[in-house]
This record gives structure tokens, C-alpha cells and sequence, in this order.
DNA sequence: CATTAAAGATAGTAAAGCTATCGAATATAC
DNA sequence: GTATATTCGATAGCTTTACTATCTTTAATG
């Protein structure tokens, strides 16, 4: 028996709803494919639209404008990671044990495509690594913000800030430690891959994936330090 | 007696010094305001041009476009970051001491305004804060890198992980460390300021320049409990 | 069959991003 | 002091991006 799991967005994401009709779907899986392939910047409604072999007006329907769709992707990658982590810390009662999964839920390990049916999680982790901090990053954060654009975003932290103060209550910098965690993982693998020498892990082999398992080792004892508790080394 | 520190720039950067004319010094100088007041993403050479009382095609003559004039800003922001941490650093012998000494510095407190002679330290902050990473979050990273266009950040990141080391010759992470340091510092400071509920600071008052403290003991946590060491608690 | 919503098709505007060229001003060379 | 070269201002133009408008076709619904 199958499950799908439906993710339900903020309507503000979008002006069409894409997960209500074939070709706003295709707009979501394509462009990911795309921004993967070519990068946010240069990636454009027009590229979009004759890739999937539509126009540009048709897109226009579904979203305002480019950045509006990445935030879409974005939010619902982030969506997607939070039910992830309750569904696999479900039933869990150490603390340390949930942050394990957490971890491995962060850097995309032991993935199951199977729940995502037709769209790219590869591709979307990619995605959110090198773009997705352009989502935030902008002039209009604040306007963004008040629509609650970001508030997959902030809802994954307070959670994983819920698990950091069961493991230990009097913590004072959960929230922080907790979108630190998420963004260290992020821009130490982009290091990784692009920028080595400020990271203290070599690029990964071309066409591999699965990490090296020193990057989760320096997560690991980053957040354990800080938690002043003892380094729980599974690698 | 004043001494001007010259910032002796990779030649890659620019199509023409802009340090060597006083058109190009204005690029500079105003570019910094531009981009600090309307935001990267809606920065235009023309706009700049217009406020410099000059055209496009001049700024054209600098750079080859406004990603290389971030690129720009961002690598000066740097090496002057460098030269102010070996210099405040000087025939210091305690890592500890300068540790405390970085972190100041990339908080940007007691700030010497003389040093900086006429472009604006504070924008630039604000900038390398909210853009910096634009500049190497892009498709052509690769490239970039290959023109040693972020060597100064990798400079500094080096020098920041040899002080890692003094403290702790066995620690595994001396360059992650000293990278994550850096953009924790940032982003957490952006998320204070636009996005407070994912850090455990509230936002600062407006018009206020300082922070509230709690930032700097997040950071210093986070260092000293990752080296092992006991919190040097100075604030 | 009539209605209406979605999407295809075509067109067009405004701005951004960038290049080319020409002449005036200014500095430098001889 | 005239020749030469460099810099900058000024104008123009081209291509692409970003976005809107409108009209027709198609498909779904009652």
C-alpha cells in the first residue's frame, strides 16, 4: 500500500496553485531541473517555458515571477524536510537519537525517492544549497516575511530548537543553534564542492554523492560541543 | 602623523583600476551607497551613473559588470579585514586573545573610521552581510575561483584557522571551523535584523548600531566549546 | 448543448545589460 | 608648443529579460 503525502503551501506562494493542475506540476518538476542546470540567475520563464514546451504566459499564471518560484521550492523543500523529521523521529524518545536522524535527514543520506513520486529531491537539495539563500537575501525580506513566505523555514527550526532544549533545557541559544546547524550543513558542502581550501574536506568525487562523512563529523561535534555533551561518533 | 593603508587589489577584478582615477574612486565610494540602500538585485550601472552625474558606458570602462563590482567590494572588504586582524593582532601571543580581537573586528566594533579615509565601512558591512555570498553563489563559481577573485576571503579563513591551530594543534576542522565562524557571524546578524525568530537575539533597535551582546556570547560559545576550551567571557 | 475555466498563441512595452563610436578635454612626450 | 595618447562625456543602438494584454482554442462541467 501506498502513501502520498501532500504538501499543502501558503497560497501567498503562488497565484495559481501548481499542484492543482498537469502543467502547473510540470512547471515545479522542470524547474528545478532547470534552476539545477543552469543556476537561478540564469535561468528565465522564457528558458522554462520552451523547455516544457509552453510559453512564457502560461508560467506567469502560476507564479508572479522567478524569485516568487524559488521561494515556492523552497518553502516546500523545507516543508517536505519537517514532516520528514517527524515521521522519522516518531515514537523517538532520545533526544540524541532524533538529532542523528536530523543530520542525516539534512545532508540527504539514505533517501527514499519513492515519497516524492516524480520530482527531483537530488536536484532540489542542490537547489537549496547554492539558491536558496537568495530567497531571503533580498531588499523586500521584511514584505516577504510578513506574507509568512518563510515560515517552513522558521517552523523546521523551532522544531529541531524544541529537540536541542529537550536534550538540554537551559541551552540559552536554541533557535540559533538550531538555523545554524541548517546553514552550516548548506554552505560548508557548496565550500566542499567549489571552494575546498575553506573547508577541511576535499571536493567530492565527480558523479558521486553520498559525502564523505567528514562533513557530518565536524556537524556533529559543532553541535555536540555547544551541547556540552559527549560526541555521539556513528560514522 | 596618518598612515593610508593601501589595498593593493587582484588586477582580474576590474577592467581598470578604479583605484587609480578619481571617477573610479567615485564607483566606489557610491556603488557601496547604491548597493546599500536599494539592494544588489535592483542596482543598475545606470542608476549609479545617474547619482555619480556620469553614464553607464564610464562604469563600463571599470567593470565588466555589476557582479564583478560586488566581487569587487567584497574582496576590499576582506583584505582590509585581513590587514586589520594582523594588525590588531600584532606581537599578541595569546589565541585566545586574538580570537577575542577577530571577533570584534567581525562584528565591526570599535570601529577606526580614519582608517577607512572616505568610503563608507558601515555600508560595506551591510553589504558583505546581505550580498556577499551572491558573489560566490553562482553557476561560474568554478571560474571565478580559477581567477583568484576570492582569494582574500580565503586568506583570511587561512590565517583565522592558523590561530585555530595555535590553541588547538590537534583540532580536525581548523579551516570549516574558521569559514563557519565568518558566515555564522553574518547570517545570524541578518536573521537578528529581519528574520529574529530564527535567533535567540531579538532584532535591533532601529538607528542602533551596536550590538546587544547576546550575538558575540552565541559566537563565542560556539568557538570555545568546539575547541574544547573554557568560555573566555569578556562581554 | 451551453457555460466557463485553462491554456495556447501572438503581440507588445519597458527596462536592463551591454557595445560601439565620436568628439572634447586633459595630460604627457618630444 | 605642437603632437600624441588617454580619459571621459555624450549619443545611439542592439539584444535579452521581465512582464502584460488580448484573443482563440480546447477541455471539463453541469
Amino acid at each position: 500500500m501506498e502513501y502520498s503525502v501532500h504538501v499543502r503551501m501558503n497560497e501567498r506562494l503562488f497565484l495559481r496553485d501548481p499542484d492543482g493542475s498537469d502543467l502547473g506540476r510540470r512547471i515545479i518538476r522542470q524547474s528545478i531541473l532547470l534552476f539545477d542546470e543552469v543556476g537561478f540567475e540564469d535561468a528565465t520563464f522564457r528558458k522554462l517555458a520552451e523547455r516544457m514546451g509552453t510559453k512564457e504566459a502560461s508560467i506567469y499564471r502560476y507564479f508572479e515571477n522567478k524569485h516568487r518560484l524559488l521561494v515556492y521550492l523552497v518553502a516546500w523543500y523545507w516543508q517536505w524536510i519537517d514532516f520528514q523529521l517527524v515521521f522519522r523521529t516518531n515514537n523517538l524518545t532520545d533526544p540524541h537519537e532524533k538529532l542523528e536522524r536530523l543530520l542525516n535527514l539534512l545532508l540527504l543520506k539514505d533517501l527514499d525517492q519513492s515519497m516524492t513520486d516524480d520530482l527531483d529531491l537530488k536536484a532540489l537539495h542542490s537547489i537549496v544549497i547554492r539558491e536558496s539563500s537568495k530567497a531571503y537575501l533580498t531588499h523586500h525580506v521584511t514584505e516577504d516575511n510578513r506574507q509568512h513566505l518563510f515560515k517552513p523555514y522558521k517552523d523546521l527550526c523551532a522544531r529541531i530548537a524544541g529537540i536541542i532544549l529537550e536534550l538540554r533545557p537551559d541551552y540559552p541559544y536554541a533557535r540559533s543553534l538550531a538555523s545554524s546547524l541548517i546553514e552550516t550543513i548548506h554552505y560548508q558542502t557548496f565550500f566542499m564542492q567549489n571552494l575546498p581550501s575553506l573547508t577541511d574536506f576535499g571536493p567530492i568525487p565527480a558523479g558521486q554523492h553520498t559525502h564523505p562523512g567528514k562533513l557530518i563529523g565536524f556537524v556533529r561535534h559543532l553541535l555536540y560541543a555547544s551541547l556540552g555533551a559527549p560526541i555521539h561518533n556513528q560514522d
